[in-house]
DNA sequence: GTGGTCTAGACCACA
DNA sequence: GTGGTCTAGACCACT
């Protein structure tokens, strides 16, 4: 996880949870890791963690079982995709597009990184 | 200009100035508007436009001639590609790739709508 | 049962077996479902079952012989009762009545849904 | 606010600041009281208070503005009505007919209360 | 002054 | 052990 982000913590290890479901790495109704281990592994407070399941939980993407964990929702994969392809369409990609104009950045650039991001994941 | 974004309005309105100058439609030597002007323009305190200046003038974007107001600097345009290119490639394109490959968008799509924005900037 | 209620699991047990003897379904002297019984049929941990037994118990509701099981108690249903109309009156039906004001829900409503569902009990 | 609810606080604080929106107290606009102020009038913790705010901004009832305050959103009114009455006639409403069964509690005596509140209301 | 994030530590209920 | 809430206090950015 890219730790050097101005944006908050608690919203990272949410990316970070969620990129892991839309890999496939967790699929719905595996448990997710315990808030304190989480703490510990990135060397947060509990607290923020747990701020972090809190907002999973409000958008569905995760359920909480009291004194037992938290699991992948049925819709999570559905969930995160939709919520992201939103945002990429509405703002991300209008946004970069009009950066390449001002950039002069061509969209061959764009496809080049692309196909060698794929390579990568085959390999 | 987008108000309801996250990001710091003095820092949205610090984007606005420099992609008018990316775009050529301020050059070098121009006057820029007051901060009075831009403060009622975006609807904020003067305050927050003054601090937006401030940020200009340190980046060396801008220069300031007391009493009289704020001039594009002949370094300017460089000045702010050298700056938005560097982000662009360490951080904006590398991130944009990944949600590219996690969403499943292809790159003809961002070419498409690349070419939809050339041919409207040319109207 | 609502198994996906924010409520104690122990606590939606309890109300479970309460709801039962008010309808009359147990009546004093019975003999309950066992712990491992209701824990398999709710798929909880026997513990949560017990609880639930244990709280019963001191209510007066349920009476324990070791080694044989749990027993509606002689005074179960006025106790049950009692109980629930003195939080009905003193708190769900204030605050209910609160919500129709607000939430512009008429009388009239309610006592439909009323017959209604009288009318499905007799069938 | 009725303090000695099991609910969370922050939840209590939530339901009291839609309340006055329903009841017109706050309309679209209104610059909501801060963070501090509503922390010491409660006498709870800041963090508190934010937490609530912070639930209200992702219901979409609230927005804020940095460095100034929160501000009731346009849409607060429908928003919360809709998401009461979901929850009224999904929830609320059928466990409270389940009760009034369970109870031998009569239509009448809801209808009573509601007009002597009504009366109340109109004084 | 305002909101926003984070830490530290506590206590509780639940399984 | 688990999640959930709350306090106390700090620091930051913004207006």
């Amino acid at each position: 996880m890219k730790i050097n982000d101005t944006a908050p913590v608690f919203l990272q290890i949410k990316s970070w949870i969620e990129d892991h479901i839309l890999r496939g790495d967790w699929s719905a109704g595996v448990q997710l890791p315990s808030v304190r281990e989480l703490a510990v592994e990135f060397g947060v407070n509990p607290n923020t963690v747990a701020r972090t399941y809190e907002r999973l939980t409000l958008d569905g993407t995760v359920t909480s079982v009291r004194g037992v964990g938290y699991f992948v929702a049925e819709q999570a994969y559905d969930n995160i995709i939709a919520r992201r392809r939103k945002e990429f369409y509405d703002s991300a990609l209008p946004s970069f597009v009009e950066q390449m104009h001002l950039l002069g950045i061509t969209p061959e650039e764009i496809t080049k990184l692309y196909n060698a991001k794929k390579n990568e994941n085959i390999k």
